[in-house]
DNA sequence: AAAAATCGTTTCGCAGCCGTATTATCACTT
DNA sequence: AAGTGATAATACGGCTGCGAAACGATTTTT
């Protein structure tokens, strides 16, 4: 990946965020989006706490985040079986999915 | 700009938003981003109607963000003086500086 | 076994944004 | 000048998320 002046990178973010907005696909929040990439892109495993600890928000925050996004069912919640106090937090198809064409997108808009 | 395949794209979008979220700064939701990039990104003049089309969402949509955005000094409402009805969205300082500083995020996110 | 610590969830009151419908101003048409 | 159209703002009820505090379940410590 090279060279990327300021505005390329503005004009970059805008078309995403233009697509995503207009395209009234369900907007997820800001802190629903870093967790939902966190989750995809980062070794695993997840739990409440470590995601609250990652992304500096308290615990609620990423519950209720759980709560919306595996109705969505772009992720899914599991006992950890060793620590039964322990969440990990899961990957599902239709998630990986929604976050590939996530980035097809951010391609096709770096193409302009 | 270059090559970029789905995981840089899929990084770049998560290293961004990470810094925005965990730095816990006055997060603005996708439409209020889409209309402050739409106005210092796109030439005016810009008016809440004119917005609304282009982000195909409704009036009021437009102008509760107007409401939130001025008070953070992020963007100014100006009547058209030729067409009273009209307002036009103008831009400011520290607007233009607080987007000027998140091209500058995805460019060091893009360093990465 | 009892006490303390850890983890995720829930509750509470509160603030913000939503869409629809209505209102007040202003411009245009006849 | 009166009526019609257009613009932005507001009112309303509803939904969702927030932070702080309290809670139940589980594990660890004593």
């Amino acid at each position: 990946m090279a060279e990327m002046s300021n505005r390329d990178a503005l004009e970059l973010w805008h078309d995403v965020i233009m697509n995503q907005v207009s395209q009234g696909a369900h907007d997820l929040s800001m802190r629903q989006f870093a967790i939902l990439f966190t989750v995809y892109l980062e070794v695993g495993p997840h739990t409440v706490r470590g995601l609250a600890a990652k992304l500096s928000v308290t615990k609620p925050v990423i519950t209720r985040a759980l709560d919306a996004m595996s109705q969505l069912d772009l992720l899914a919640r599991k006992r950890d079986q060793n620590d039964k106090r322990n969440v990990l937090v899961q990957r599902t198809v239709a998630g990986a999915l929604y976050v590939e064409n996530y980035g097809d997108l951010i391609i096709r808009s770096a193409k302009n």
